[in-house]
DNA sequence: CATGAATGAGGGTTCATTCAT
DNA sequence: TATGAATGAACCCTCATTCAT
């Protein structure tokens, strides 16, 4: 085991470089502000971080590394059918857009890269991008999306709308009815981007939700089963 | 008199200023940089500017008058009906975004406000929005948006969306294809919050576009009399 | 005659130079603004003098000069006897303390001396001891002073002491009871330096003071008749 | 631990601060030649002061402090008699004048007060006024000091007078005859403001001093005794 | 490992002075 | 003469970084 002591000091830095980085930016964050608040002294944090930039770097990184691991890939296993991949994907940007609400503060960090700390910033936005895309594609090959649509434009649509979203929530006061947001959201991009099939799941979806609240992906199986029947009655 | 007041001096400054802020962000600027490219001395910078800070600002709301003389009300004079409103949009859009291929250094301005100027951007964002959500009422009035979508969502992914094809075209090394990149986003937003009428609208700018190329405002007045004509038989 | 606008303009600058000095401290004055205050330019001050440092010297210069027409010398044609040195001497010595009340905000230049000017200062304030000194010694001669006194430490105490009296009614709101403060400091260097002549000269007067209010030279040339009246009886 | 304070670091520039400030002033002096002959850089100097203007008043601060112990209160246990007072006032001034000339080069500091600073030149000036007044009226009240004259006068008169004295012997290449000065001085005030008992035990003393040169405390004590006989005779 | 005093480069700002007009 | 834009040397203060303990 390696030495306790150290690693905590280490961690210890790096959540109140987090908290002083949101706050203040980088260039405004002060290095013993950041160690003071870790109850260390400034030259403890030089032990762990050679200068202030490359703690912010590490801040940043970790951060990324918690995003990628709530952020799933398109090919892993997740429903394949328009009713399933709606109940999903909504889901899925539901507890994305918690967690973002929870790490509103941070997401202030990303806006303080300027300068030589700019890539770090566009390449946050850009892997987001990334990832948006290969669902984009994952759902043409599934049939889901028009093949028509340019997936790079999609993508950008998407993550920069749901971007905007996100400032309009780390804005707010107090937290908006992001439920409400995201179903509204994916009701355009649906119509947007999908095919029928999509967008009669979809439709079938806000007629379930109109008569019976919210959607869970409980009630997505039960309907599914339905449609079946429907579809073959 | 007075050694001849370089009348140039103030705009020379915040040309330089802005084009110092877009590279390095507000801290990273310095001051000296700017009036040296500006071919003055440091001293000179103050005979215009109390601080620093009131140069960004200035630079700012500089670029930001510029941007709202672009940007027209959707109260004003402008094509009502959906052929005619969907290629003023388009076209708007066009030049929107040419000018802000050519403000791209400026864009990046933006992005550096941090700490005390980070109203300056959130105040610009909010705008924007604001902005849209008008449009989007406008449009859902004469019946061309679905009048049950969310115009604060909708004005959101709307803005967002195209903020981020413009972070796109501003970080690549060469113009990417607009032209090409606002058609599609239309035709995602005009699916995702058209009426039918539009929509319709939309596919027979589609149909024009694929047998004709480019659609113009004068193919759009032929194709209204042959629309009218159509409805008539 | 030399031109009138060239001396207007430099009357006008140590006029207004004297008040920004009185007002702010030789540091603190900005040639700005003693030249705006003359309605002149920058530029202008310095082709009357090379440096603001200057400036602030003929500024003292003139001061002093003012002050020495004013301060009579003890070989000129003033009283000799006890009687009357005591009533020219007062009355001096009033007319001295209203100048310095009008000339308080000046006199508050001298205090601004610092560094390299201090020697101004010290020169002004040796100046008024050296003279002070001069006087003690004719009185000393004339059979008013002790001959004992050392003329020094007594020029000393004098001037120090007015000084004293005039900080403090430099400092005070409202013109203090200038009258009061210099009988009564009149009688203590009279007893303390006095020959028995004077003090009863100083006896005489508190009485008559005492008797009929303010003493005039007038009163005491009537006194000195009534005196000798007295002395032959 | 850290790297060892250097607990003589901010006393050590305190003093420097002492020095440079009476040598330039305020304004004039440079923080970082205050650090420097400090043996320290120009930040050390704001581990120990948040600004220039803090330093200076610390150094006039401390220096008031050291002056409020070695001036004594009039209701202290002091000689109430004559003879005694004289004595005792005698050897205060002394050693008054003495440390005075030991800081003889802060006291250019106290002139160096301007603008913002010079409240606490003032507030000196006054304090040392304010407790000589109040010996003023100790002696009046022990029938020392002539009950007619007006103490706020007296004071200004005497503490001025010091403080020209203090000012001759400040700017004097060599330490002038400080007892010299003093006890004519003291002669000046005792017959200026003093009794008959007063002036007389005053004239015992000068007589005392005459005869055998330097009067001591102890002398003053058989002289007392002396005086008891005579009065008795 | 931890500390925090010490460092010193760096940058914003001021303002006396110059000089082209 | 008069002007005031331009200059640039200074100087205060900050703070990332070092290092003796």
């Amino acid at each position: 085991m390696s030495r306790t002591p150290d690693l905590m000091a280490k961690v210890s830095l790096l959540r109140t470089a987090e908290e002083v980085f949101a706050e203040k930016g980088l260039e405004n964050a002060k290095v013993e502000e950041i160690a003071k608040r870790a109850g260390l002294s400034k030259g403890s944090f030089y032990l762990h971080f050679t200068s202030k930039e490359e703690a912010f770097q590490q801040v940043v990184e970790s951060f990324l590394a918690r995003c990628s691991s709530l952020i799933p890939e398109p090919d892993q296993d997740v429903p394949k059918d328009a009713d399933g991949a709606l109940v999903f994907m909504y889901e899925h940007d539901l507890s994305t857009f918690e967690y973002f609400w929870q790490s509103r503060d941070f997401l202030r960090i990303m806006e303080s890269c300027n300068g030589d700390q700019a890539y770090l910033r566009d390449a946050f936005l850009d892997d987001t991008v990334k990832n948006s895309q290969r669902w984009v594609r994952a759902w043409q090959a599934l049939g889901l999306f028009r093949p028509d649509a340019d997936d790079g434009v999609a993508a950008s649509l998407i993550c920069g709308g749901y971007r905007e979203l996100i400032r309009r929530m780390t804005a707010a006061e107090k937290k908006p009815p992001i439920g409400e947001w995201l179903r509204d959201s994916q009701r355009v991009f649906v119509r947007g981007l999908g095919t029928d099939a999509l967008i009669r799941a979809q439709e079938r979806r806000d007629e379930a939700h109109r008569s019976k609240g919210e959607v869970t992906s409980i009630d997505v199986k039960k309907k599914k089963s339905a449609a079946r029947g429907a579809s073959r009655g």
